[in-house]
DNA sequence: TATTGTTATACTCTATAACTATA
DNA sequence: TATAGTTATAGAGTATAACAATA
């Protein structure tokens, strides 16, 4: 079978939505407090990186400024999100995750996980290698921009 | 290395929203008419599905039939689908497709295929062919409900 | 003036609840 | 009564444009 970029294109726009739908659906039905995948990537990207501004987090989730500050206002008034201004240069905002936050994330991210690897149990080891691979090749070739991740 | 369901599952929590980013920045910043990913992947049902009702759109999308009323109602106003009900039982509806969905459907996708494609281009084949195997693995498992797509 | 965010505005997404029309 | 959709309502996602504060 000849592989082209194109196919892996074609294969992508087909399955990748179907995994996102999952995905968010896992984490929308959840207990409170429930996270919407924008949220929980933010998340993520905070638990990653102390005092993070509020670009760093738009470039990181793929958002623009307005959008990524409305999505930090909502975590930040659920007490999940602390907004600061820097001491440093006012114009910039750091964000921090208060213990709130962390476990919203981890609560999360454990029944994301839990669907997830329920799906991927009846797949032979073999296959699940082949996943792992592939979304290791993946990563980097969509990293967020290319920047501090 | 030891692979598990759960070290599957955590890739995936990370790599499969990148990829979903790149390709929903691609479908909305295209040109007139441009398409949504939710209207994108209604619009991909459509065209393999003659007739289809809004349930089984519903069903395909993963969304409440409420929603996918809503999100019918907007490619209806522009004319990207024509809804009429059924003759045979006037509480279905059935959805079809013109040329003009047709090709907003097909612009789309071009343009997404290509984006992806761009970045698939700078792998090896051996590694364009993971990633389309690992996708091959992955669709079944993430199918639609297991009812007909 | 350039940079960092926020506010205003406008759609779309998506859910639940209540309703309509048809069977 | 049960089924297929729609409408109402509401909160979140996301973009652009205009604005404010700081450097």
């Amino acid at each position: 079978m000849q592989i082209t970029p194109e196919e892996c294109a074609r294969e992508m726009l087909e399955v990748v939505p179907l995994v996102m739908r999952t995905i968010r659906a896992e984490m929308r039905g959840a207990r409170e407090p429930s996270l919407t995948v924008p949220q929980f990537r933010a998340l993520l990207y905070l638990n990653r990186h102390e005092m993070a501004s509020l670009s760093d987090v738009a470039a990181f989730i793929g958002l623009g400024l307005p959008a990524a500050s409305t999505l930090v206002d909502g975590l930040v008034s659920r007490e999940l999100v602390v907004r600061e201004h820097d001491r440093e240069d006012r114009r910039r905002i750091t964000l921090q995750v208060p213990a709130a936050g962390r476990e919203a994330y981890q609560t999360a991210h454990r029944a994301a996980e839990a669907c997830l690897a329920e799906r991927m149990a009846s797949l032979g080891e073999d296959e699940q290698a082949i996943v792992v691979q592939a979304l290791g090749i993946l990563r980097p070739a969509f990293g967020a921009g290319r920047q501090k991740e």
